[in-house]
DNA sequence: GTCTATACACGGATAGAC
DNA sequence: GTCTATCCGTGTATAGAC
């Protein structure tokens, strides 16, 4: 079965966003989706650490995919940055806070603790910061301006998700996009 | 020994602000602080949740303390929120960008996993706001805008901390100071 | 080639020795 | 009252049955 591999990258990337690295076994994983056992170290050979590598890649990748929609739905940067901080906040309470950045729990657990997935979280971000700062110089914007902007954009996001989960509020996500707003109007008088 | 409790203490903060809860094992928490194993259940009958609960407080109040202390050394808002974004960079680099926020890690993997520590995490950050809400009163702005930037402050800082332990670099922190203070600027002309 | 049963270490927690 | 030895579950990983 090719999508049993599928499944179980769906299921660990979920799992992950809830409950971390270290908080959600190998078990669990294929319970939630459906396989056994056996399939994850055929699929991924190098254990939970290479299924882990490439659960960050790909929903990492995803959820940028997401975001630079919503940041394109928009002419004016204002507007979209308002209108992405609005939708995630819709998403945090829809799915009751659980679903946020979905490696960011993931990054801060490795970060000082297993470089190989170190470095996975960090393409992924950097990632995230090229599409941003590409966003930002569409809307005119040079691009040490552009990328310091796409930078604030995304630390600001991440903040706010830290906040809001821990609070059970989206209040945070309303102060942060209030401030990227600011430093994209500052910007924008130079 | 009453000590014997504030090692523990002290020792698990070091280790959750590292490896986060779940990566933390009860046995390595008292090699570390030098504690024989029943101490935890001595002086935390509750176990590893009501040591971690703890910890939260504790930890989370320092920390606290440690940033008000930098935010009160300027009269000025601006170089107030600079300096701490670089004393933040400098400790980062010095430890291997290990010291980062002490409870950021344990708080998103706790949020949608057990409700008594997303809880003591909910109350830590609310102090946060509420001191860095009474920072930006004492500077002059009215209290709506003081806790929109007291927030904008703590989710920048927050999210820079992530992006840059992922990254090793220090430029997330830079980048999200100048949205803060773009934040502060604006605040200051209405 | 897929999957099940098991190995082995470590997790949190506890009972009882001193 | 302090600490050590142990318990049972779960963790990851593997070997071998089919």
């Amino acid at each position: 079965m090719a999508d049993t591999k599928a499944r179980i990258l769906h299921a660990t990337g979920e799992l992950f966003r809830r409950q971390g690295y270290t908080g959600t076994g190998l078990k669990q994983i294929v319970a939630e989706a459906g396989a056994p056992f056996g399939s994850i170290y055929h699929f991924f050979p190098g254990g939970k650490q290479q299924l882990a590598a490439e659960v960050i890649r790909s929903s990492g990748r995803a959820y940028q995919d997401l975001v630079v929609a919503l940041l394109d739905a928009s002419p004016d940067p204002v507007v979209a940055i308002e209108t992405s901080f609005a939708a995630a906040a819709e998403t945090l309470v829809a799915t009751g806070y659980a679903d946020a950045c979905p490696i960011a729990t993931v990054a801060l657990e490795v970060a000082s603790t297993d470089e190989t997935l170190r470095a996975a979280t960090a393409e992924v971000f950097a990632g995230w910061v090229d599409a941003g700062t590409d966003r930002f110089v569409r809307w005119g914007f040079a691009t040490p301006d552009a990328r310091r902007l796409a930078i604030a954009l995304i630390t600001s996001l991440e903040g706010a998700f830290l906040l809001c989960r821990a609070a059970r509020s989206t209040e945070a996500l309303d102060a942060a996009a209030g401030a990227v707003v600011a430093a994209v109007r500052a910007a924008q008088q130079t």
